[in-house]
RNA sequence: GCCCGGGUGGUGGAACUGGUAGACACGCAGGACUUAAAAUCCUGUGGCUAGUAAUAGCUGUACGGGUUCAAUUCCCGUCCCGGGUACCA
């Protein structure tokens, strides 16, 4: 929503009788010679005024019907077309043209001016309403418009469309403006929509609104009579009449007489946009917190959640930051610090297809897209077809298919449907019959390869594509799982959920826990010095576990993990002095077996009561590094240097090497670039 | 349509402020141990070309351009995917 304009509006169609100005908001000025009618929503203020005698007594009855029409229908129904003409026209200012005046209940009263100008062959809205009342349509872009369906593109080159003609659509947008500035018809704009929020529940647990009904009219109740708690109840059955359990109770809801509580309850938003402000001070009776206790705390470190929590939640909880903080209750204005949208783990879905003709028919998804260019189509598939539609054969049409449904995946193995699993599923389904791929089916009492088709999509019940990691518990336990989880990928990546490459999680828990036993499983830590080589090992993994848990960077922590383990058996390092620390690095990660492994360490306590090793950057430092040598900026050798090597000394060495003899031809190179600890490049 | 993410091997992914692309793992191939299996261990594994081979060269991070000694990383444009949202003109 960027643009607006103004059209005036006038009353013709003989003589004109009299004028109005009708302002719109459009973000298309560009389709402006494309204007075939204009709606006003039912309650603009010149509907009255503009209709005609002739059309007043349609528009009157219209209006009742809208009317009657609650906010719940008009939501619901959004389809339906309706509408009255109002008799009064429009000049268009650009092109002089006069065009019809309609009112429908799809032009909300409350966005924009609450009046628009409808361009059928670009809007779909529009498009039907044209069609609905048989409005002639003007084709504004050419080839882009076939008549059957709008077509809101903004790259169509224009035509029919005055000055603006031969101009790309989104260039023509601000040639429009200027022209209506430069009219003084109207200016630009940037528009902007509230929506209410419904703030009502009919449910029990919630907070009770803090109001009391006199004569129908909400009051405030007194600071003095907070807090309004929520009454204790046995029945949490709605009370019927659309009011929620609290209407059950009589003498809470009507308390004294004439007085009257509202029996709704608040959402969750309400607690969840503040909870974390009462959560410093939870039993202070005199304010929801202490000022000692917020300065102390602050502002939330890290908001872990959702996307879909992004429009609700997060906005109620910014508000409410923002208005204690304007009232002098916060130092701060926003909630949060950081915010982090964790990835939701995916569902694998599988779809089946039946035949509109005959929903016990189901076709599978490589039958199904036979149909198309260049497919060859195969003699079982002809008959099957022929069987079906009882002519000459061919292959399936798109429209003859419903919609894939979805169906169980432990129904499916891999992409493959198991056909007496799926008759079981539902009785309904126990007499289908089934095309297979290459076109045989059980018609003919044949079998085959049933293919589903596919999609990545949440995991919903309704969408029968839940796994349970319950099952993965059973095989591997929960560290396991918990550590595969995160090795998966970065914490705020979606995925759809896929158990391939957990045996590496499961088999790294099981190497790690023989760095503490022998073959026998016998317990063998020693209390042996480690060596410098083990030391560096350790204090690396812990320096990059550290840095990883600060920058939530879990998949790579395990990695680090994995390594560290790898080379410590490598090394056959089974020194307490090495294993212990890193026991406590690992415990976030594999709670049960670091725990279990702290006590066989001799600990009595938790291993979570263990302090996060410190890490010692002088077993990290390296006296020389592996420079790769490039030329031309691709890397051709390696060699090694002391790092406090001075770069002139490097270049000396370099440039006498064998290779860069090699790639130079004898010519002096033109530049040479050495960066400590990282790279050489030569330019010849 | 708009807003927010993302696109790297057969797969999940790694690469800090531009500096050896593919860490770690899965899968696959070959091998060791074993009567056998499981478990474990070792080797190889982006693509193409040449060579018996060690190896060498080219190419490669969705696509097309640009900046730079050097680009997965920065800039411009295009396409595709995921999530959120909308009778919003």
């Amino acid at each position: 929503m960027e643009r607006g304009s103004g059209l005036p509006a006038g009353q013709a169609g003989g003589e004109v009788t009299k004028s109005e100005i009708l302002t719109v908001f459009t973000t298309r000025p560009d389709t402006i010679f494309g204007v075939d009618f204009m709606v006003l929503a039912p309650e603009h203020e010149l509907v009255k005024k503009i209709t005609t005698e002739a059309q007043r007594a349609e528009v009157e009855k219209y209006l009742t019907y809208v009317e009657s029409r609650s906010e719940v229908d008009r939501m619901a129904e959004v389809k339906k077309v309706t509408g009255a003409f109002t008799g009064a026209y429009a000049i268009n200012p650009f092109s002089g043209r006069h065009v019809p005046v309609w009112i429908s209940e799809y032009v909300l009263a409350g966005y924009g001016t609450g009046a628009i100008m409808a361009v059928p062959c670009g809007d779909e809205r529009d498009h039907k309403f044209a069609k609905h009342f048989n409005i002639p349509i003007t084709n504004i872009i050419g080839a882009n418009y076939t008549g059957e369906e709008a077509n809101p593109t903004k790259e169509a080159v224009l035509e029919n469309s005055g000055f603006l003609n031969g101009l790309v659509m989104h260039q023509a947008i601000d040639v429009a403006i200027d022209e209506i500035e430069k009219r003084g018809i109207g200016q630009r704009q940037v528009n902007y929509k509230m929506r209410d929020a419904g703030w009502s529940r009919q449910r029990y647990w919630g907070e009770p609104f803090p109001v009391v009904f006199k004569d129908e009219l909400p009051y405030a109740m007194s600071e003095s009579e907070l807090p309004l708690e929520l009454p204790p109840a046995d029945n949490f059955k709605s009370a019927g009449n659309g009011e929620g359990p609290l209407a059950n109770l009589k003498e809470w809801i009507d308390f004294a007489p004439g007085l009257r509580r509202d029996s709704n309850t608040m959402p969750t938003h309400a607690g969840a946009a503040w909870y974390f402000l009462r959560y410093m001070d939870p039993h202070n009776k005199h304010a929801f917190a202490d000022k000692k206790a917020l300065d102390y705390w602050g502002q939330v470190d890290v908001y872990v959640g959702g996307s879909e929590h992004a429009v609700a939640h997060l906005l109620y909880a910014r508000l409410w930051t923002k208005v204690l903080h304007d009232l002098g209750y916060l130092t701060f204005d926003e909630p949060f610090k950081k915010l982090i949208n964790q990835g939701k783990i995916q569902g694998d879905s599988r779809f089946v297809y039946r035949l509109m003709s005959n929903p016990l028919i189901f076709v599978s998804k490589k039958a199904k897209d036979a149909y198309g260019f260049d497919k060859v189509v195969t003699e079982k598939m002809q008959r099957v077809v022929r069987h079906i539609r009882g002519e000459k054969g061919g292959v399936f049409r798109y429209d003859e298919m419903q919609n894939g449904l979805h169906v169980d995946i432990k129904l499916v193995d891999g992409e493959t449907l198991n056909i007496d699993k799926f008759k079981k599923w539902r009785t309904d389904f126990e007499r289908s019959q089934f095309i297979f791929d290459d076109g045989s089916s059980t018609i003919f009492d044949e079998t085959g390869v049933y293919t589903c088709g596919s999609a990545i999509e949440k995991m919903s019940k309704s969408y029968y594509n839940v796994v349970n990691p319950d099952d993965i518990i059973d095989d591997y336990g929960a560290d396991t799982l918990r550590l595969y989880e995160m090795f998966l990928g970065p914490l705020e990546a979606s995925k759809p959920w896929s158990t391939q490459g957990i045996d590496g999680v499961f088999k790294f828990l099981r190497r790690f826990w023989n760095l503490f036993h022998d073959n026998t499983g016998r317990f063998r830590v020693s209390e042996e010095d480690p060596t410098r080589e083990e030391l560096k090992v350790l204090h690396r993994t812990l320096k990059k576990v550290e840095y990883d848990i600060e920058h939530f960077s879990f998949n790579t922590t395990v990695s680090e993990f994995m390594i560290c383990a790898n080379e410590l058996s490598a090394l056959k390092c089974h020194k307490r002095k090495v294993l212990e620390p890193l026991v406590i690095a690992l415990a976030p990660y594999a709670p049960h077996i670091t725990e279990e492994l702290w006590s066989l360490l001799g600990h009595t306590d938790s291993v979570f009561n263990g302090r996060f090793p410190a890490w010692d950057e002088q077993y990290l430092k390296e006296s020389e590094f592996n420079y790769p040598i490039s030329i031309n900026g691709k890397v051709r050798a390696q060699m090694n240097f002391a790092l406090d090597m001075p770069k002139e000394d490097i270049e000396k060495q370099v440039l006498a090497s064998e290779i860069v003899r090699k790639w130079s031809e004898g010519k002096p190179p033109r530049k040479v670039i050495v960066v400590p600890g990282k790279i050489v490049n030569v330019v010849v």
